[in-house]
DNA sequence: ACAATAAAAGAGTTTTTAGTCTTTTATTTA
DNA sequence: TAAATAAAAGACTAAAAACTCTTTTATTGT
């Protein structure tokens, strides 16, 4: 469904969304033992995400990475779009680029439907939200 | 959501299906030219399908791919099993081993849904299905 | 039996994705 | 202001996926 690198980074988004509800921010090595990461690809990928402003980060001591209001409630969707782009949302099921409603494959109609299930999904669910049911369930995001 | 060996697949084993349905076998270079694929490369994967008993062949002059009636009436599924295994009806979004009902990630419940949905489209719809449609759209296979 | 045809098989190469190593830059606190 | 800390950046390696080239094997029609 998404790339690795689009699954580290939603298990470290919502790590770091779960310390940034208790006011804290959280360093690469505590963020790569959580969710069980590579120490250096999830950097990289943070750091990318950092850029695209997904996520807030601060160097030197005390520093780490941590979400403010308006970061924490951007939708999944944001993560997956920035990392994998918007193929998911968007692509053909069988590769066609002109697979249109006007020139469908055989799969259209009803591969319209799952996509928008998953848009839909992926729209609603903030990192605020995973954040909340993570509290409820126990913490769990090591692969 | 599959590989690009599963879009080629699906592809050639819909236009194999529609072959089929005028009673005519169909040769790699034909099936390479109609679907757009590259020759050697969907070769290979027909002849791994053919192995898996997802697609009948002949060798020699007359010979080819076709379906019959039974490799006709399987579901697209059984060909995105075949090559891309079942993880897309199965894995945990987040990429987490240990996902499950009463060990959930934060996006379970609702990709579960998702996941039903894939899995009940593409184990309802067959190869004859979309040869079918396709006569009615005139046909448009070509990525 | 032999030439032509077409799939099967094996062993590549190329490209993309995943992941690592090393150095630099910014920030803090003693 | 220097040492410690932590992210940023750049250049690299490894593995997987996508795709190609070459040879072999099976079948048919003359």
């Amino acid at each position: 469904m998404f790339s690795k690198t689009c699954e580290h980074a939603i298990r470290a988004m919502i790590f770091v969304a779960q310390k940034s509800r208790m006011g804290e921010k959280t360093g690469i090595r505590e963020i790569a033992k959580a969710v069980d990461s590579p120490e250096q690809f999830i950097a990289k990928i943070l750091q990318d995400l950092s850029r695209k402003g997904l996520v807030r980060s601060l160097k030197g001591p005390t520093g780490g990475f941590f979400h403010d209001e308006h970061t924490l409630n951007r939708p999944i969707a944001d993560i997956v779009k920035a990392l994998d782009g918007d193929k998911i949302f968007k692509n053909c099921a069988l590769g066609l680029k002109q697979c249109s409603e006007s020139h469908p494959c055989p799969l259209h109609e009803e591969f319209k439907k799952l996509r928008n299930g998953i848009s839909l999904l992926l729209e609603k669910t903030t990192l605020s939200k995973c954040s909340e049911v993570q509290a409820k369930h126990l913490v769990f995001l090591r692969r």
